[in-house]
DNA sequence: CGTCAAATTGACAAGGCTCAAGTGCCGTGG
DNA sequence: CCACGGCACTTGAGCCTTGTCAATTTGACG
């Protein structure tokens, strides 16, 4: 917790110390857990502390959309913090460990520490500057540049969070998960991420991945990293 | 502005006067006016007094898309309270009168009263759980839940404002800010309205805009306006 | 009355969806 | 060790929702 939060603000030793002071409940989930439902009453709140996640929503009928991804040290749900009921769902994309503070000791925590305030401010505001760029992903970009802009989200967060996979890697998430989190079909996230590979952009066949060619990347994902808001 | 915040949370007498006593810059601007344009560094922000207003981003190629709509009484651009530079653009839609704050002051206040900052924290939040529900209408609902559901998200947030506009009102936007708003183009907003109509849920020609089957409307837009957050 | 932006409508094109079948991979249990 | 089952991935064919382009109408306002 407190290694995330001086990333956002500079805290004072005693605020790091309240941090590492507060209780936790840490226990291993798996790749299905649903750590946070819509409707439900907020009592904790939850750090991904390894592994990967998403928040998302439903329609009445049951598709789903996912609102953002999440890699570790990430915090899950301080976008609940000052409501009474969750308005939207937090699961896990693969296994992982997961710490839970208590909602209520952590709302007391922001009120004696300004400076934790802020820093937690600050990810909620970074958190919502991510919504709306991707209400514009979804809006506005046709298919190739919305997988291609999710995919350079992600890996720009996953460095940021200080994960450098090997050169090689497993993407951890399904072409499901990326079709809910583009707005298209899975059978259309499959046929434009061969259409990335065609044009020699990224490698790597199955879940395999690797990107090849990292300013066409970001060209045609029409990426610009500013909205991130990270730190200097 | 203490109005606002009285909403979102208890506010004490000694709060309530440091607010009031927060000076600002009163103008008049055009339907035209942007007041805040991505990229700039954060200075001011702003409370919309009247007229309404929307926040949007724009993609390399100039096309644009809504992320929210204001109506009087809302803060414009909290949403950077914590960033050196703008994110996104915001906007007037229709002619109005706006509050400037300097930012700088407000982060002092914030300091100072722990209860503005929280009031101001919760608005954030709600902010963010709307930008969440527009990713998923964008992403994941069919172009009439879409347009429907905006309407029924713009009327709930007007009528909450304590705005009750006559019985057969305008719209404060154009086809095209509906278009932008819900990712669709403005000619197919048109027929979506049409068929709106055809099915007695709306009425009025033109601009006009009236709800004749208000739970029809939200069956439509599959709208449940727990998002919103509105204080009981 | 002229002008201009917004709304409306039609014809056609296309990007993405649906349905359906088949493949590959991996963990599990016999 | 191998067979099986299940899930994710892959691919094809055809359709449908929405986009594009263009022309016309309407309404507000000077």
């Amino acid at each position: 917790m407190s290694a995330k939060l001086t990333k956002l603000g500079k805290l004072a030793e005693t605020e790091v110390a309240a941090l590492r002071a507060l209780p936790c409940r840490v226990s291993n989930v798996a790749a299905t857990a649903t750590l946070v439902r819509e409707g439900q009453p907020i009592t904790e709140c939850c750090l991904l502390v390894s592994g990967y996640a998403c928040r998302n929503k439903l329609t009445r009928d049951g598709t789903r959309q996912i609102v953002s991804f999440h890699v570790a040290g990430d915090i899950l749900d301080i976008q609940h913090l000052l409501f009474e009921r969750a308005d939207h769902n937090v699961q896990m994309i693969t296994p992982g460990v997961v710490a839970f503070f208590e909602m209520e000791r952590l709302r007391r925590l922001v009120q004696d520490h300004p400076a934790i305030g802020q820093a937690l401010w600050r990810d909620c505001l970074i958190d919502a500057s991510v919504f709306r760029e991707w209400v514009l992903n979804v809006g506005r970009r046709d298919a190739i540049a919305r997988v291609a802009h999710m995919l350079c989200e992600f890996l720009v967060r996953q460095e940021q969070a200080g994960i450098s996979p090997p050169e090689n890697s497993m993407l951890p998430m399904t072409q499901e998960h990326i079709a809910d989190a583009t707005g298209l079909t899975s059978v259309h996230v499959n046929r434009t991420l061969r259409k990335l590979r065609e044009q020699c952009v990224i490698a790597g066949k199955g879940r395999e991945f690797r990107v090849v060619d990292w300013s066409a990347m970001q060209r045609i994902a029409d990426f610009n990293p500013a909205y991130l808001h990270i730190a200097a």
